[in-house]
RNA sequence: GCGAAUGUAGCUCAGCAGGUUAGAGCGCCAGAUUGUGGUCCUGGAUGUCGUCGGUUCGAUUCCGAUCGUUCGCCCCA
């Protein structure tokens, strides 16, 4: 494929037919999920300026350093595809001063842009279901937060048996700095032991190497501190009462004392969905608590919590069925009679199509193609008597009746 | 960015240890029937064998590069 063909860039995809479908009723399912829980629905663009994910996501952090798509506008601005979808909505919150009236919960779904080598379920261009909620710092808000990903996942029909909520705390900031340099003291021990991706991870994010797949490295994990050891008391209460609740809640869990976040701006909870029947890519829904990513970005003192789903990940293992309109073909000899009778059965609530010929055997062999509930016959004898054919197409029964009677007949 | 597999018709794939016109199944189109079924029947179309280059008398087949796809690593949703 050479730079003269028109066919579509690496690692995006076309949602077309029962794909497109399924992203509607997936928008949808969130939606309504949201609107239970009170969220507020936001749209930010999809471009921001460079600095404001840069910030928050540290400077040498992957997605800044080699995933962004950021590029200069005609106006010499350094602009930045979305990577993700906190910051921005961060970004709104001050902007727009939403912060005045607390509890602001905010939702949002649309693309997101990374530069990264395409694999299963994962793509250059994806698509992320996010929410997130911005008030006094409470476990209650985490539970709630976590509860309403744990409806959303529900109502997409994803097999109960195949996804499990992972879940950590990071303490807060002191407790994480704190923490992090107990680790490179615990491997600075097994330096020459670890791998070569974790020595470079050593130096860069110790954090990482908990969540490390060598098999040298996993050994050396099995005995490391625990952060839920040695955090403060205030964090420990904060993420027992999380876990308490969740219990209470019915909500299956793993305390997982090697999750960590990619995203620097992580505090306290913080948690995973992963599925089995995903490859690598397990991670399909993901989130925490952020108590400084407002401030960072020039806002007020004010903590967030929220997550992410990628919708590309969610369509591999949800089971959705959308309902749709019964799908009527309108077969006549004559344009006027299909017309009239498609549009009532439009008004009426049907999906009609219309197929108008001479031959009413290639009409129907015709109309089998859009796979129909119904066929309605008009020709020439019903034309007289004001009637219509209707028929069935799955039990084969075929009945007289008027339009009017259909809706009762279907 | 690293490693591996792969690329033949719209789809799924066969084939060629290098040799005239490259195949199957499904799908597609047309016909038959002419006021009712996808089956059945008859006929038909379709490919620069991903692209570029090399080896060769000759390449879809061998080699190299490149692009795409897939799977893993990294990273992340």
């Amino acid at each position: 494929m050479g730079q003269d063909s028109i066919y579509k860039q690496r690692g995006v995809k076309d949602l077309i037919l029962d794909e497109a479908k399924n992203y509607q009723e997936t928008v949808e399912i969130f939606l309504k999920t949201a609107e239970l829980y009170n969220f507020k629905l936001i749209e930010t663009p999809i471009f921001e300026k460079e600095i404001l994910f840069k910030r928050p996501l540290g400077d040498d952090s992957d997605i800044v350093t080699k995933e962004m798509y950021t590029f200069e506008d005609k106006g010499g601005d350094k602009i930045t595809l979305r990577p993700e979808g906190t910051a921005p909505v961060v970004r709104s919150v001050i902007e727009n001063r939403l912060y005045e009236k607390l509890p602001l919960k905010l939702c949002y779904f649309g693309p997101m842009f990374r530069y990264e080598r395409p694999q299963k379920g994962r793509y250059r261009q994806f698509h992320q279901f996010g929410a997130e909620i911005f008030s006094e710092k409470s476990p209650f808000q985490d539970v709630e937060g976590i509860l309403m990903a744990h409806d959303f996942i529900k109502s997409l029909s994803i097999n109960p048996e195949s996804f499990k909520l992972h879940i950590n705390s990071l303490g807060n900031e002191d407790d994480r700095k704190r923490y992090t340099s107990l680790l490179k003291q615990y491997f600075s021990d097994y330096f020459d032991e670890l791998s070569e991706i974790s020595r470079l991870r050593f130096h860069k994010n110790p954090l990482r190497i908990l969540d490390s797949k060598e098999p040298e490295d996993i050994k050396l994990i099995e005995n490391v501190p625990s952060i839920l050891d040695t955090m403060c008391q205030e964090s420990k209460d904060y993420f027992a009462a999380v876990i308490s609740m969740l219990e209470q809640n019915g909500i299956n869990y793993e305390i997982d004392k090697c999750l960590v976040r990619g995203l620097d701006y992580y505090t306290e909870t913080i948690f995973e969905f992963k599925s089995t029947e995903l490859g690598s890519q397990s991670t399909f829904l993901a989130g925490g608590r952020y108590d400084n990513l407002v401030k960072l970005l020039g806002g007020p003192e004010l903590s967030g919590f929220g997550w992410a789903a990628g919708y590309e990940r969610v369509a591999l293992i949800s089971k959705i069925e959308g309902k749709k309109n019964k799908l009527i073909a309108v077969i006549s000899d004559s344009a006027k009679d299909a017309f009239n009778a498609a549009k009532f059965l439009r008004e009426e609530g049907f999906c009609a199509e219309v197929f108008i010929g001479e031959s009413f055997k290639n009409l129907l062999k015709k109309s089998l193609k859009i796979s129909p509930d119904f066929a309605v016959f008009i020709g020439e004898n019903e034309r007289k008597t004001n009637t219509v054919q209707l028929k069935n197409l799955t039990t084969k029964e075929q009945i007289e009746t008027k339009l009017e009677e259909i809706k009762n007949n279907t």
